[in-house]
DNA sequence: AGTACGTATCAGTAAATCTGATAGTAGTGT
DNA sequence: ACACTACTATCAGATTTACTGATACGTACT
């Protein structure tokens, strides 16, 4: 059953018509004709008397009109209903990243975006690296923000950026007043390390390895903050990015030293779901990001704003 | 929009499988899912997320899921609704009859037809002749009983029966205590006519100026009682059916008496509109109306109990 | 009665839908 | 990591369905 053909009939019944009922709905007034009778063959009922100029509606063909009508209405309704669940849905990016990036970064940028797209919303979600790629292969995020994204057939990574990491300690550490720490220095140190698990871990190993220095390691930890509270505690160095302990090392708590490791970097990327259609919201963040990682934090702000139509468009 | 896609999409949301949905609406998956892809084309909104096994309902979809149950209860409403009207109009008859047939006739059969259809209404009207006519062209009565039913291309007659007709007067009057009268002796009667609108005055005149009588006609109604009630009151004669006079002659308040002019007759009979296809119901009452009218009056009963199987398969 | 308007019907055509086969993907067990 | 099973998407061809335009029929009006 076509509900088109309930909205001629609801028509024809309104305006007493065949003719006008077909006209107002676009068609003949022979298909108007055949559809009643389909509808009244399905029904097992005669709706009209045509024999009457103008045709008179039998009892059940109101009865049938009024029901019509209400039916009509649910469904304007249905329809309006799943637009308004879109335009909420669409308008929203969940965002799912890891502590150390979603707590330094993506706030930052979220206030941008939330300004520059008043009728856009973020939902941010911290999370540990592995829940974040879980989170964006359900679907319970839209995009994922992580360090050293995984390889999958199933997700499409966007690169932003290749953090720099830095030796850090406590600042009463014999490294502490250094400007540059060899990696031969290292051998020996107290160290609270990521958990072995995680790819960072991994990377550093290998770095470390490398230039063939063995730590102690005496710590293990899932998240930046939680090393460097122990750092702060003086437990023990580490070597995390180095705008996550910006904030410490601005006051003193925590001491900051380049690293003579210049390939030893973080990268940072986005991750998505490849099949997931790309909503315009979703799409504008991710551009957002993108442009403020590819340029220098000083004129990230002027440039990002010089960009900002052509992602607009996207 | 097909209402059977939304019964479809519901069933795929209902039991999160395509085939499983396709299976119940007896069509193919490959059916299912082009049929779900249409529908989300149409709404402009991804309503599940096919890539998860089993399927995940996305929001949008699951409010029109809600909403679309809701739209097909409404659908089944609607029909049953126009079933039950169907069957209340259907089991009714509507009977649009003229004063003397209605009050002797008609009444007495409605009698039999309700004891015998219990489930089924008769509605009777008595009207003008003429309102009959008009009521059953309207279709505000599904038949008409009365005499000397008029041709008419939109009718349907079935003659029921013809009526003798009878001299009445007064029991005074001089002749009230033959067994005969010829017509020769009615000249110069005080009479008592129908209007002259009436095909039965038609008649009578005809019948009266073949055989070189005259009457003197002092009074003209549109109805059998109120000219009955006249000859009561001694104002003149008529003539009049027979056996609409059977009361009045057995209790003595009018004479009846043959009269020898064996083709004056009333006749009667059923109209219905020729277009306006018959109903079970009102065939059955025309079934019964004729089946009583093709026998004595003595006989009626019984042999109108043996043809009813007969008149119920119609 | 004749005319004008409106609906039913018919045959041909256009469009939508369905089917069956095939390919690709997710989840599962080895 | 591998194959296996179950499920869905996609495609082309077949089928059904709906639509159009012309024509016939009926009603209501003058």
């Amino acid at each position: 059953m076509h509900l088109e053909t309930l909205r001629l009939y609801c028509d024809i019944v309104r305006l007493r018509s065949f003719s006008r009922g077909a006209e107002q709905n676009f068609v003949s007034q022979s298909a108007a004709s055949q559809a009643v009778q389909l509808l009244e063959a399905e029904l097992g009922v005669a709706l009209m008397d045509r024999t009457k100029r103008p045709l008179v509606v039998a009892p059940e063909g109101q009865a049938f009109y009024e029901a019509c009508r209400g039916l009509l209405e649910s469904w304007e309704k249905a329809k309006a209903g799943v637009a308004a669940v879109k335009a909420r849905v669409d308008g929203t990016v969940r965002v799912a990243a890891i502590y150390s990036v979603g707590l330094h970064d993506v706030s930052r940028h979220m206030q941008r975006f939330m300004s520059r797209y008043p009728e856009a919303r973020v939902q941010l979600e911290c999370l540990h690296p592995h829940k974040v790629v879980e989170a964006v292969l359900e679907g319970e995020a839209d995009v994922g923000i992580m360090s050293y994204p995984p390889a999958d057939r199933a997700l499409s990574i966007v690169p932003l950026r290749a953090e720099p990491m830095a030796f850090v300690c406590h600042p009463s550490h014999r490294l502490a007043r250094r400007k540059l720490v060899p990696p031969a220095d290292l051998n020996g140190e107290i160290f609270i390390a990521f958990d072995p698990g995680l790819t960072i871990r991994k990377a550093i190993d290998r770095a470390l390895r490398q230039h063939n220095v063995k730590v102690n390691i005496v710590m293990q930890f899932d998240n930046i903050e939680t090393i460097k509270q122990a750092i702060i505690i003086n437990a023990g160095v580490s070597i995390l990015p180095r705008h996550t302990v910006q904030k410490e090392a601005g006051i003193r708590t925590l001491a900051v030293v380049s690293l003579a490791i210049p390939d030893l970097v973080r990268p940072v990327g986005i991750i998505r779901r490849r099949q997931k259609p790309l909503t315009p919201t979703v799409s504008r963040f991710i551009q957002l990001l993108k442009d403020a990682s590819e340029e220098p934090a000083g004129t990230a702000t002027a440039h990002g704003r010089a960009r900002a139509p052509a992602g607009e468009v996207l």
